[in-house]
DNA sequence: CCTTTACTTGACGCCGGTTCAACAGCGGGA
DNA sequence: TCCCGCTGTTGAACCGGCGTCAAGTAAAGG
């Protein structure tokens, strides 16, 4: 935090160290305001480095906000991945609950994540929408795995559009909930879990 | 449609329906492309007018998609606005198609008001927040004064949740449906119906 | 006609994103 | 130890859309 080494202890990093302290600055700034208020010259200056230096590491403003976005977007399907031949309704506490951890301790990336959106532009989008449908598929794939759902479920329209509903349902009280609400962990918990399942159908 | 007018049919309007020609055009673009690659020039282009005008009927940019979100939040209101004294249960299929009517009917203006969730900056946001504020309250008014549900409803702060959260839902299940899916308007509705009745925990 | 006012024109400054040629620090070879 | 090349890094210039302004033009209404 803080603009850091001014002039004098300015470090030459690795590659891959720079580009990750990067990603860090910018999930950070992106989670605290909109795309257009975040200047490439601000990330550079946070992260004690010269406006050309991020050109270098990301072709523009467009494509560093999209390597954000994915790096959040591989952290959060790599904690929500599903439990294989658990029933959902067993599962389900217990996955909403790393998710909220998860939400809670990367807090910044997971908005900075959400921002994409409504936000970014055709290449954004598309990476924010293919994560989408990755944590979709896997949910998809819980419910076609469980006795209780599975019986042809996951070809119906239907049942894709509510999973996506759903998902957008918890986002919103996530990032609700992130704001300041006064819920327990949970509260929020049962409340989506409560939603899934009326979403169903059960 | 077309850029029209080149320069032998130029018309002159009332102020009135200038502005409002501006903003249904402005709805046009900001629902097909992100908020950057809408062109003041372009909308001026296609209204067929210089953009010094546009500037005379709005501060800038910003205000001007402020003021196209404002004009879709307003009618969308307008049209969801709850019938007082009908049980939630027998509202909520009707309320809902009308809902969905809208939605089919302006989709364009839809696409844009939904725009302004992530993209905006501080004015923009306050709009769109407030806008769904309302929606909030009409909902929230309308389960507080149904004998099934209005037990002290209003006032648990898990129900506020669960309401902003169903409003994402149907947000997202909408665009979705807009993007060319399959079902019908009534599939849709009754996925709705039992979102919110799973989320309120019947 | 004549008044009003919607509307045009074009030039300008600003400010952020983007480019690019040159610089500087670290590692390896002689 | 010295030099050399690789590459992380810099700083300044450029570009393009936003926003401003003053002066003028022409369409509608009386």
């Amino acid at each position: 935090m803080a603009a850091n080494q001014g002039e004098r202890t300015r470090r030459r990093l690795s590659t891959e160290e720079r580009r990750e302290q990067l990603l860090a600055v910018g999930a950070r700034l992106f989670s605290e305001s909109p795309y257009d208020d975040v200047w490439i010259e601000r990330v550079a200056e946070i992260a004690g480095v010269s406006r050309g230096l991020l050109y270098h590491y990301f072709p523009n403003k467009r494509d560093f906000f999209a390597a954000v976005v994915e790096r959040e977007s591989g952290r959060m399907l790599r904690m929500t991945a599903a439990v294989p031949g658990v029933p959902v309704r067993e599962q389900l506490a217990a996955g909403l609950d790393t998710f909220l951890e998860y939400v809670e301790a990367h807090a910044h990336g997971f908005r900075a994540f959400h921002r994409a959106d409504a936000a970014g532009d055709q290449a954004v989008r598309k990476v924010y929408q293919q994560a989408l449908a990755a944590q979709e598929r896997q949910i998809l794939a819980a419910l076609a795995a469980d006795p209780e759902f599975g019986a042809g479920f996951e070809a119906r329209p239907e049942t894709t559009l509510a999973v996506r509903g759903w998902l957008a349902f918890i986002t919103a009280v996530c990032l609700e909930w992130l704001r300041g609400s006064e819920l327990s962990r949970e509260q929020v918990r049962d409340l989506c879990a409560r939603a899934l399942l009326g979403v169903l159908g059960v």
